[in-house]
DNA sequence: CTGAAACATGAACCAGGTTTCAACTTGGGA
DNA sequence: TCCCAAGTTGAAACCTGGTTCATGTTTCAG
């Protein structure tokens, strides 16, 4: 767990620790309504203590069942605070997806490309997809809740994924590490598969080591589910 | 499209008709709340159209931009009468979730028994899924924000489902159909391939047909992604 | 036919939460 | 040191929509 960053932030906002820990300003400014970044570095750590607080928030509650004020009162600011960074509501959460969309690309990239070969890489995308869910279990009911609150972010995140997938899967087979007629639809069902499983051993519950789902599903991906000789 | 059943079926809900069409009284009178069952005819005509009239604002609007008064307008009857049937907004909404969640079992589980063998039985279902998809695709919707409005149903939907899937592919492989160390993941692992497949190939866009979908599936689980010989 | 139960109606009530705003504080550059 | 742009504050205006309820209508068993 990070440590607490100043006094703006509160026991509840450290939590979500590793999201500031990223100490990414780019996309930090980003983050805020247009026109309204942080100017100095005061303004920087609120808007930070704000989106810390909001992940936990609609994490917790959902979106409908968050409040700003909610949002606020773990930030450690005023109410009156969030709307210098944010137009609305809607507006912090739209920056939440993004987000988060963007981490687990970025926690999940690197140990794909890491991998000797395709099969390998998927094994070691979806071990590492668990282990990234099961310290940011809120990741699920915010991503889920942009259908209903930003279907653009929603399309986009899952629609970029596969294609991301279907890029990777297609590299393999021109390697010949797998299949030569691999399509959008096997990217849908890699993804489906690991999503699920993401929420079945990630969130739910933690009875089963993220290794060994990996193996069996790996195993799955090499022999099918036809018997074995 | 079905036939517009009485006066107080306006053209919306009649779009959700084959919800209707089921004409299951039993289901129907369970679908209230407690206690506020219809008993008669009439009162039943009414439930009935307030459910087909909820399912078509759920599924356009999600659970929190849905209104009740949207949902009594498009069912043709007075703001007060949604109260002689249900509690509460989330009554319904929780009525519906269970309700779709029936729905698709009892469609997809004669297709699934009558293949030949496992394998067929998993293409069967894939197919008939995204077959029901297309004709409803408000599910989507409706299953999941009810990880947000009712999480116990929302758990019960898959929990339950990856169960019978996970039972049906262990009785295959004591059968001998296919591979023997079948598992809870690899339960879910097809329950998150099949959802997936539908959004992409049932909801948001129809160019490809689900049998090509299916069969690519099928392939896949029999062979895998390794290259072939 | 008749009356009591079931059902229908929709204006009004009300709680809860988003957003605004005018007054106040802070901090860093000149 | 002084100044002012940037940042902070929280009470209250404002909205929205779920729920209630008193009144009127329909149904059907006896």
């Amino acid at each position: 767990m990070a440590a607490k960053r100043g006094v703006v932030a509160t026991a509840d906002a450290a939590q979500a620790g590793d999201l500031a820990a990223r100490g990414d300003a780019v996309r930090l400014d980003d983050s805020a309504s247009a026109g309204k970044a942080p100017r100095t570095e005061r303004g920087r750590k609120t808007l930070r203590a704000i989106l810390d607080a909001a992940a936990i928030e609609f994490g917790e509650r959902g979106f409908h069942e968050a409040s700003v004020s909610g949002i606020t009162r773990r930030a450690g600011v005023a109410l009156g605070s969030f709307y210098t960074y944010f137009d609305s509501k809607d507006a912090v959460f739209r920056a939440l997806v993004r987000d988060m969309s963007d981490q687990v690309r970025d926690r999940v990239a690197p140990a794909i490309r890491a991998a000797p070969d395709q099969i390998a890489a998927e094994r070691a995308g979806l071990l590492e997809f668990i282990a990234f869910v099961r310290g940011h279990k809120e990741i699920y009911r915010i991503i889920d809740e942009a259908e209903f609150v930003d279907p653009e972010s929603f399309h986009l995140h899952y629609a970029t994924t596969a294609e991301r997938i279907a890029a990777r899967l297609k590299a393999a087979a021109a390697r010949g590490e797998i299949r030569s007629d691999v399509s959008e639809v096997h990217a849908w069902a890699v993804m489906g598969m690991n999503v699920f499983l993401g929420l079945r051993y990630g969130v739910w519950t933690d009875d089963l080591a993220p290794e060994a789902v990996a193996d069996v599903i790996a195993d799955m991906l090499v022999n099918g589910l036809a018997a074995q000789p």
